[in-house]
DNA sequence: TCCCAGGCAAGGC
DNA sequence: GCCTTGCATGGG
């Protein structure tokens, strides 16, 4: 497959000819809760205070921002989507999975952002999830120049009432909010990287409302670990549906590991998306 | 009315 | 260690 080509200009990224790149899927395969899709078919995506454009014509892709190099990383631009399908497409659902999907890519999103945002996943709906996290941009972030709101900082997720973040709809996962906002004060992403997964599920589990399934979600989408593979309710209809079956609900994730190594990661959001895909409305 | 949603914490054993 | 239970909220 020729390669496409990533052009670089002060206020926007162009992709031409480039494999493996859908707004589509990659913003509404469950990995993200902030975007939405314009009048026009373009996608817009915000990240904390940041936000991008993307249209898409044809063979041209253009990713309209004002910081090229963060959504250059955040759209993981660097990395050869095709050679992953291919490996993973020996598994006869993954075939499937992975024509459904095909311009999925795994986000590089911020670590703090993932995290509270994955608290409030938690037995929640997508549709649920974006509205309160919305919510809490537009009551605790800043407004900016661009007239849309910021994903509120630590300081300001801080000053934040229970009772005020009961008042986004969070229920009793704005305990979990309130509770880890205090606690990571004293935390240390940095120190997440040189982890082994477990190491780092451990360290991610201390904090309040984030256990196996939602650590393991920050470890993929923010911190791009591949060898993780989040197992919700929807990866466990999956599981039943098409392999083997003779795991227990919380050996699912490490069954999926064993089987897709290096790519797991990967191979979960490609199922994660097929899974979902007539259900659109969740 | 019951079930479900990108589960988790707490308590019992 | 492994199970069970309660849990806010809104949509189907």
């Amino acid at each position: 497959m020729k390669k496409g080509t990533v052009t670089k200009k002060d206020d926007r990224i162009i992709l031409t000819n480039f494999p493996n790149f859908s707004a589509q899927d990659i913003l509404e395969c469950g990995q993200v809760f902030r975007y939405s899709k314009n009048s026009d078919g373009s996608y817009t995506v915000y990240s904390l205070d940041k936000r991008a454009d993307v249209f898409e014509n044809g063979e041209t892709v253009e990713i309209a921002t004002c910081d090229v190099d963060y959504f250059y990383r955040y759209f993981d631009l660097d990395r050869d989507y095709s050679v992953i399908i291919s490996e993973l497409s020996q598994f006869p659902v993954m075939q499937q999975a992975t024509t459904y999907g095909k311009g999925i890519r795994i986000l590089n999103q911020d670590l703090y952002e993932t995290v509270i945002s994955f608290i409030v996943s938690a037995n929640n709906n997508i549709k649920r999830i974006q509205g309160i996290i919305e919510r809490m941009c537009v009551s605790l972030g800043d407004k900016t120049e661009k007239g849309h709101y910021a994903f509120p900082t630590l300081a300001q997720l801080q000053e934040a009432s229970i009772e005020q973040l009961r008042e986004f709809g969070l229920g009793y996962r704005a305990e979990y909010i309130y509770k880890t906002a205090k606690m990571l004060k004293d935390f240390s992403f940095e120190a997440l990287q040189d982890m082994s997964p477990n190491e780092a599920r451990k360290r991610l589990c201390t904090l309040y409302g984030v256990g196996a399934k939602v650590a393991d979600c920050i470890l993929l989408f923010g911190l791009h670990r591949e060898d993780v593979f989040p197992c919700d309710t929807w990866i466990k209809k999956v599981y039943h549906e098409y392999f083997e079956s003779g795991h227990k609900d919380n050996r699912i994730s490490d069954f999926f590991v064993e089987t897709f190594g290096a790519n797991s990661g990967y191979a979960q959001q490609y199922l994660f998306y097929f899974q979902r895909k007539y259900r659109q409305n969740d």
